[in-house]
Order: structure tokens, then sequence, then C-alpha cells
DNA sequence: CTATGGTGTCGAAGCGCTTCGACGACCGAG
DNA sequence: CTCGGTCGTCGAAGCGCTTCGACACCATAG
């Protein structure tokens, strides 16, 4: 291994003359760094991670704890997780993946200073985590709203915004009777929130406008998807406009429909709640609220950035929502 | 933050013997191991994970270099990565997450020890990583498998003999015409090797039973699978049986079968290659040969970790395919 | 009773880097 | 000219941990 030793007297100057010109933090004259800058190409010199951690207290390393499981809309996940990769490269900070139930692993991570900071996804209203968290004098990022959200910094979509959008779209095409098709129960058990607050953005909305609107959960299965539908049907015969909050039961709702002999959008029009490549890529183009879920990701990791170098103290964003409509929504039937 | 040194100072030892005790590379008395996991406990010390790294050139962290691109597979993704993950932490190392096309990355992370080996997913059959990896000191395991597997360990399902079984489960139902819905064209050129071993297994198995067969790539879209469906349907009209290797297809697939008026599996039937859980989550159960994603990547990082630990040379290891009968194959029509 | 060999513990030397304080050299202002 | 002030560089002191060699102690064998 070629340490900073080794370029220093390659150089003919000082370790210290190295690690500034390396790093900036003093001026130094352009031959010395050119004569350091080629050493350091001469010999593929690479600092010690280690190291530099232990001498700056900095480990240009990120915690991500997400959501492994399979169960729920993978690709979701899966676009956040690449938003957070992607925008950490930006502040040239590495990634380390923990997996939401090791619950040790934050603090492991957080008190053996691995990290710089922690990002937190999928975040519960009493999240146990939180306490934990809260304690290691790291920043913190959650994506999504906790109950109290003190001493975090968190983003997330406003979904309570994004169903009244939706909502609102289809009331101004003559809907009088709708439905919310949304998250598995078992999500709503656990407390995610933004489940809750799609729902209660869905209701209020609804009610405020004085529409019949029935709300159904929705297990992100086929059989799921046809049992949900099939709820909706029974309870709100008349319903003309369905909400889909749940990316992985869309395709299977949309097949049961046709096979209830509703046609979409003449006898049912369709909003999605999901991000646009899911919208865009099912048999039918759907009119759907986007969920950002990479822009997000990119967010949080700007918010923790900004939090480490203290020019940002906690705050919370949500997101507005964007709403496209598409071939899966029209005028209600006469 | 509390250090070492307080442990000692609280236990009345010294520094090393508390290292000894925590490590248990040397003997140390009951009571004196006691007293020191009592002041841990206590002060809840946590080793400051850069400064070990620094001494004893052990980091406990993994890179695992994951394509985060989400136009493919990504719950096969995601579960290769959930696998090395739940494995890494059974060896106490916690995975530090890189972006395909981050060349730069390995390097970064290897050479500036930030890892104590390296996961590499998705490998191309000469893939420019690879000599970038070849020449880092930590050890590198490839999920899939190169044109040269020098120096490497490898692992990946055998997806040669998981065409071939798939093929015989259709021969012995009496299946004489048969077509292969694949990986998308992109993927083919890329020269992933996974999917041109399946085209190699199931072009050869076919040719060898004398049966009449084609392939068709398929891209990723609902549009996609239309289109390759119907080029089968067009290029072996007497087609009576199926072996579809992807995924994201998979669905669409089925569903344009349908609408061309095949029965699934009285007209003609499906054999799936993907995990199980996708087979067993559409509308039809699907005879499938499992990918053991999770399996796979908890074999990784075993391989990995006796590398570490000088136990083992590098090897490849190929799975042998596990092929399951549901309800979409049947005997070919008479 | 001495030689022998475990056991259990300690001190000190790093691991490779950052950063603080110091110090010449050189500049322009007075 | 001299004085203060930058500018550019250096030496040394850590950062918190592991590990090597040394050593004291005790039990057993000869």
């Amino acid at each position: 291994m070629t340490t900073i030793d080794d370029v220093a007297r390659a150089a003919g100057v000082s370790v210290s003359t190295v690690s500034y010109a390396l790093s900036g933090k003093r001026p130094i004259s352009a031959s010395t760094r050119e004569r350091i800058e080629a050493a350091v190409r001469e010999l593929d010199y690479r600092p010690h991670a280690g190291a530099r951690a232990l001498a700056s207290a900095r480990t240009n390393v990120l915690a991500l704890m997400a959501p492994l499981r399979v169960d729920v809309n993978v690709g979701v996940i899966m676009q956040f997780v690449t938003g957070v990769v992607t925008q950490a490269q930006t502040y040239h900070h590495d990634v380390l993946l923990l997996t939401q139930d090791d619950h040790a692993g934050v603090e492991r991570v957080a008190a053996g200073s691995m990290v710089d900071a922690v990002i937190m996804m999928d975040v519960e209203a009493d999240d146990p985590r939180l306490p934990i968290l809260r304690r290691q004098r790291q920043p913190a990022v959650l994506i999504g709203l906790p109950r109290d959200t003190a001493g975090f910094s968190c983003v997330d979509l406003d979904f309570e915004s994004a169903a009244r959008s939706a909502v609102d779209h289809l009331l101004r095409l003559g809907h009088r009777s709708i439905a919310l098709v949304g998250s598995p129960q078992a999500v709503l058990d656990r407390h995610t929130t933004y489940a809750a607050r799609m729902v209660r953005g869905f209701t209020e909305e609804a009610a405020r406008a004085g529409v019949a609107a029935v709300f159904e959960p929705c297990e992100s299965s086929h059989s799921g998807a046809v049992a949900a539908v099939d709820r909706v049907l029974t309870r709100l015969p008349g319903v003309t406009g369905i909400v889909v909050h749940n990316e992985v039961a869309l395709p299977a709702v949309l097949a049961t429909l046709r096979e209830r002999g509703r046609s979409v959008p003449d006898d049912i029009s369709v909003v999605a709640v999901c991000p646009t490549d899911v919208a865009v890529g099912q048999p039918q183009q759907l009119t759907s609220v986007d969920i950002p879920a990479t822009a997000i990701g990119g967010v949080a990791v700007d918010m923790a950035m900004a939090r480490l170098d203290g020019t940002q103290l906690a705050e919370t964003r949500l997101i507005s929502p964007v709403l496209t409509a598409r071939a899966t929504t029209g005028p209600a039937p006469a």
C-alpha cells in the first residue's frame, strides 16, 4: 500500500504539505502542488479511509436504512435508493445499506462512527428506531413523517395533498361517487404514515365536496386486488372514479375492473398514485399523481449534507404533488 | 465519545487487556472479563470503526455493486441484495452499496481500504470492471459468469441447466414445438452471460430432442411482451410450449396469449424461469424453475468470507435448478 | 528445590492521516 | 530601513485501536 509518506518523499515535501495540497485547506504554491499531484498519480496513491476517519472524524459514508422486505412496492424502494446513492456521489459520499428490521444496525453504525449521517425510509408514526436515532450525534433524515419530528429533518411527498388533487381531478370531471383502493392493511396497522395521510386527504376532500366515497385497503397480490375491487363495487355500486395507491396491485385492479364488465375510462375513471414510470408502463397509460421517489431520495441527501456543514437546521419538507392526465380518466358517465 | 481508555480505567486494567477481552484473541481470566464487560455496558462503549480498521486492516464492511437501473427485474435484484445483506450480518459485516456504472467506485472503495471484499452482480462476459477488480488486494465474488474467471469466486444459477430442465419438462408432456421468450435485446447485447447461457441451454436441448424451437428476446414492458408473443406465434404457429425468462414481461405474456385466444395450459403450456414468489404471485400459479436469488446472495457472502480467512481458494459454483410443476403446464394438445 | 511451561496482564509501538502552532521568506506601507 | 502581515511549508501531536514482546505468577514435572 502506498501511503501519504511515500507521496511526500517522492515529491520532496513534508507529509502535512501533501495533506494540505490534497485537501486545499491551506494555500500551497502551484509548483509544489504540481509535484505532489504528479507523485500521487505516479504512485497511484489512495488515502486510507480508516485513517482519515480516525483523524478527521469524517467518514464520507451515509447510512441508508431501507425496507428490504419483498412484499411492498419494490420498484419504488429501489427508486428511493437510487436517488440517495446517486446524490450521495455528488457529495463524495458512499452509502452503507442497513435493513429496516436490524434495529441494532443504526446504533452499531452511528455509535461506531462508521457514518456521517443516517437516512431512514418507511418511517412509522411512533417508530421504535427514532429514540435510538435521537441519541446519536450524527444528523438523521427521515423519508416519511413520524408523529414527533423533533430533531429530525423529514422529507416526503405531500400525500394528503396528492389525495386531494386526485379527488379534485375526478370531481372536475363530474364524478360524484368515488373510491380509494389503498395500501395493504398491514401497512396501515404498522402506522406507516403515508398510507394514513393518503386516506385522510381522500376522505376529507370527498367530504368537503359532499360526494359518496369509500376507502378499501388492498393486499399487494392479484387476489388481494380482486377482493378489494369487489368490496368497492359492493359498497358503492354506482362508483365511477377510483384512486389507486398501490403500485403492486395496480395491474390486477385494472384487470379486475375489466373482468367485472367496467370499461376504463368510459364506465370508471382511474387515477393512480405511483411513480410515473409505472404509470406509463401499463397496457393503458394511467392518469397519475407522481411519486417522485428518486428526487425525494436526492433531497434527503441534500438535507443530510446541509445539516452536516451546519448551514441548516432540522426541517420538514413536503413535496407538492403533480397530477398528469393520461388515458384512464374521463368525464363521468351520464 | 467513550473510548477504550475509559473502559480500561473504569475496569482498572490496561487498554490492551480490554482489547483482548473483547476480541478473545488471548485468554483473560473470568473475573477480569466480567469487570470489563460491566464497564463496557455501563459506559455504553462502542469501538471506533475507523480506528479499528486502521489498526487491524479489517473494516467489517463488504462492497456490493448492484445494477440500480430500474428497467430490469427490480424484484430479483432486491432479492439478491437482501440475501447479501442478511448473510453479511451473520459475519458481522455491513454492506456498502455501489452502483453498477460507478466504475471508479470499486477502485475508490477497495484501494481506500473501505471494504474487506467486493461482491459484484450482473457481470458481463468481458466486463470492463474486472481488470480494475483484479488489481485490488481484496477478494472479489461475482454473481454471474464472465468469460475469464481467473482470480474470482463466482456463483450463479446454472442457467443452461435451468433451460434444459424447463425444456425436458415440456418434452415429457409431449410438446414438440416450443419457444423461449427471453431477456431484452439490450441485455443480450451487453453480453450479460445468464441470458446467453439460457438461450444456449434451450437451443441445445431442443436440438438434441429434435423438436421445433424458436427464441425471441423480449423487452421488459407490456408492449414488448405483446410483440414477442406475436413474433413467436408467427414464426411457430403450432407452438404448444413456451419458456419465459423475463419476470417483468411475465404477466403481459400470459395476458397476450389469452388475448390471442390461446388458453393456458390447454392450448399452450408455460414454464417461467423466475423467483418462486413471482411465480406464485400471478393470477395463475406458474410452473417455474426457481431463481433462488436470496440464497445465491448468501452464498456469495459465504464465499467472500471463506476467501478472507484463507480457508478457500477462488472457485466457481453453479447452483442446480429446481423445477416445480404448477398450474400452467399440461400435456400437449392432441 | 529448581527447571519448565502455561496463564493472564501490561507497556509501547505503530496503523495512516489531519491539524495546530511555529517559522522563515517575502511583500508593501510607513 | 523597519515593521507588520501574508504566504508557504514543516514538525509533532494526536485520533482510538490492535498486537507484539515481555514478564510475573503459579502449578507441575523432574
